[in-house]
DNA sequence: CTTCATTTCTGACTGTAGTCAGTTTATAGC
DNA sequence: GCTATAAACTGACTACAGTCAGAAATGAAG
């Protein structure tokens, strides 16, 4: 009788004990830390606490996040992936190109919203990843979304719904500056929602070069 | 004889010995810090060297700044508002907008660029006021780029060297928003400042409409 | 099964930002 | 001057993120 060996069980490479043990701890670890995220706050809940919670050493934590704000993007780098996924598939194909812009930033806005503050501290960290070498990577995550916009604008340019001439990606990166840009003064708590879309709607208006 | 009572010395109310130890304690600290900070780095300075440095109890020092970033604010705030105002007031009357918002924006790069490690931090810090409370004051600098920007914008428009419709503080608003965008990709250091001026200004000629 | 090497884990420990109860200093009223 | 009130200061202390020397677990080779 031979013994089934786990071979490519899943997509990493030689599945033995130690590989199962460690995906089973990231997985601990990473339930743990956003449940007590989501539940006491970033600011509150302490290392001890997830470390704790996820039944593994102080010291073990740190192998596998950088430090506590690279953890909170491990933690929800998934959801924001799939929340900009979401957001671009939703899209009907014929709307004005500025609508789609507004649906597509408007999705991610409401994924923030369910909690503000996290959302303010995500954001800080995805853009200013404080250790400069490896962090968490949020690659994927900007790929999709500056994708997903050129993708838009190719698509409106071919359809005669939106006239200018300048590359794609430019286009992209400037109208997500402006979103990142919105949401920063919307999480700086000065200003509501409603006003922050308005503006974002005006700013995304000159971008493309229509009326809002 | 009168003793000479000094009434509204500089600008402050009821300067007593009071107001005056308090003033010189604040800029025995902004001195020390600045030193400490461009000598040593902001992770590499610990507080209590600063207020050593500066003659005061390590207590004393979050009376002047409610945490060390803050003292970071607190410290360069005014260079920056000082880089920003030669910024637009060296510039020539007659040029084209698009090559005025860039020796705007590179003014203010080369600032940074003196201590792209401290830089980073600030802009991190000035975007993302930790105490959602008061905190170094800071718009100051933000009235000063948007207003100076807007006025360009509308200068322009009125000289016919700028053509479109939209409101002057939403297109500054707009082209901040860019500029802050590229910084941050700068900062982040994974392109050179050379590829960053080039892509800014890609994506300031998209904003106002024209090509780079 | 028994080494031996390598990877992973651990918690006592360190360094430091920020606090707070108690002290000192300035001002106002007499 | 003296006393009372308030403002400003202080440094011992607390809490916590992150480290590291040693321990434990795993896998490989015989």
């Amino acid at each position: 009788m031979v013994t089934t060996r786990p071979v490519a069980d899943q997509n990493a490479p030689a599945v033995g004990r130690r590989e199962r043990n460690k995906q089973e701890k990231l997985a601990r670890i990473v339930s743990a830390a956003r449940e007590l995220f989501r539940d006491r706050g970033f600011a509150e809940t302490t290392t001890q606490q997830i470390a704790e919670a996820a039944d593994i050493g102080t010291g073990t934590l740190f192998l596998y996040a950088r430090s506590k704000e690279d953890l909170l993007v491990l933690v929800f780098r998934d959801e924001m992936i799939e929340t900009a996924r979401t957001a671009f598939a939703s899209l009907g194909g014929g709307e004005p190109l500025l609508d789609q812009l507004m649906q597509v930033f408007t999705s991610m806005m409401d994924y923030h919203q369910r909690d503000t503050d996290l959302a303010r501290i995500l954001l800080k960290e995805i853009m200013f990843p404080n250790a400069i070498g490896r962090q968490a990577d949020i690659s994927e995550l900007l790929d999709i979304i500056f994708g997903g916009l050129a993708d838009l604008i190719a698509k409106a340019r071919k359809d005669g719904r939106y006239g200018q001439g300048a590359n794609p990606m430019h286009v992209a990166e400037n109208l997500f500056a402006n979103y990142y840009f919105s949401l920063l003064t919307w999480l700086g708590g000065r200003v509501t929602r409603e006003q922050t879309e308005h503006r974002l709607r005006q700013h995304l208006a000159i971008t493309i070069g229509e009326t809002a």
